[in-house]
DNA sequence: ACAGACGTTGACGTCGCGTCAAGGTCAAGC
DNA sequence: GCTTGACCTTGACGCGACGTCAACGTCTGT
């Protein structure tokens, strides 16, 4: 047979024969005077056994090694550590679908934004926000932080935000406490231009600390962005016109003070 | 914050956000005049979009398409059309997984050899056939047999096979059928090295053919390797030595003419 | 002053082939 | 004999999402 025939014989393309030649899978066959190869059956059931282990999904070098070794306990070595591989694959696959089935679910009533991709809880939590706060506007600072919030998803460890949302959620089930956040947002978003010594800095601050509740201080306590050491905080206060970022400092330290 | 700082936030290397920079994925921000790059966090948050559609399987072609559209309806089609592709994927994975599970499960009994990956019909197959033959020696060329039909188990249609296999089986579980195929093996063995002449050729091919069930001769029929213009017919016949290169032809003949 | 941890650009490696490019070979039909 | 078209040959680049040097400049702490 010529390469041709061999290689539709198993069902693969002549470019695979080749190739599996130049990695030393497949010993290289006689040839005509003409330079072409020349097949045998021989080669025709070795090209059908690695074919069925790429298929399995061996990479060539561990077809390779088995066929080299040729005797058992390797291959079944090989093939357990295969089937725990696919294992994780089919897991994480799963995992992907069931947060595409959320998605998609949200889709089909609302419609959807690049930045509503983010987990299951997160999107229960905002789900529940904007139940609560049905008819009201929402200021653009909290759109802001609901987006700090998604930027949160991918970097806290799965546990972590699990307590978050958790904490989180009785405030966002709550439309009295969901309008009175939208109204020091509001707030807050009229002092974009105000200075930093502006005297409804304070007030505001204080408003503020006391509207976070205890259980959701007591779990955000130990890593308080202090605005001073860490990078994420400094970028926060850096992105705020100056008065603004004069409350939140102010709120920090008023936190932090009730936090000890 | 820097690039390294601004990629530990969201999850991912400093390789990745210049790479999406580069594929322009994420406009360059700013430098300093050292010209390190200065992100804020609106990278940040960006980045951790970019990092959510990937992370669910999005190529990074599409995620740019997705931001610049910047609208619901071409992403909600792109994670339809994701998630069909996932579940093709899984359900790939899901049939690697059970072949994975027949010839593990198999393993753990007997020993394993690579021309044992084949399709759970053909490990049937084989299983029927060794039991029926649990005393016997298996003759050289009716394991050379065996890997044939290992070869035409990645040729065929999954349809075909299963005709095919259907067919064979009660052959393979009659412990008198295997026997008697053994018997014909072992005497066609011994014409190795004879002349294709030798006067033992006309009579084995005639039991050969007595041998194959109608049922079976009935669904080879259609394309019984003519030896002539098929090239795996030629193979077949180039590789045996003469004397039992003819007993296959004669019996191929014989069972042509008890077709018509 | 110097080590060590950061940053910069640029380029090559990964894996299993697909896909040209630039030819040579062969059987069939004119 | 000539052409056409289907096959064969080797060699080289492309893909996708970065990892990983290389060769170098910059900042920070002791």
């Amino acid at each position: 047979m010529r390469i041709g025939e061999v290689a539709a014989l198993v069902g693969i393309t002549t470019r695979a024969v080749r190739h599996y030649h130049h990695q030393g899978l497949l010993s290289e066959p006689p040839r005509r005077p003409n330079g072409y190869r020349v097949y045998g059956l021989r080669d025709a059931v070795e090209l059908a056994r690695i074919r069925r282990l790429t298929e399995l999904g061996l990479a060539l070098e561990e077809v390779r090694d088995v066929l080299a070794d040729d005797r058992g306990r390797d291959l079944h070595e090989v093939l357990v550590e295969l089937d725990a591989d696919l294992a994780r694959q089919e897991r994480a696959i799963q995992e992907r679908r069931s947060r595409l089935a959320v998605l998609l679910e949200k889709a089909s009533g609302a419609d959807l934004a690049p930045d509503d991709v983010v987990s299951p809880g997160l999107v229960g939590l905002f789900g529940a926000m904007s139940t609560s706060a049905a008819e009201l506007p929402e200021p653009a600072l909290a759109a802001w932080d609901r987006e700090l919030l998604a930027l949160m998803d991918t970097a806290a460890t799965p546990e972590d935000r699990e307590r978050l949302f958790a904490a989180m959620r009785p405030m966002a089930a709550d439309p009295d406490a969901v309008a009175r956040s939208y109204e020091l947002y509001r707030r807050l978003g009229e002092l974009t231009e105000a200075s930093p010594d502006d005297p409804r800095i304070p007030s505001l601050a204080a408003e503020f600390t006391d509207h976070i509740p205890a259980d959701l201080l007591a779990l955000l306590g130990p890593d308080l962005p202090g605005a001073s050491t860490d990078p994420l905080g400094a970028a926060f206060l850096a992105d705020l016109p100056s008065a603004q970022a004069e409350v939140v400092r102010t709120t920090l330290r008023l936190l932090t003070e009730r936090l000890s």
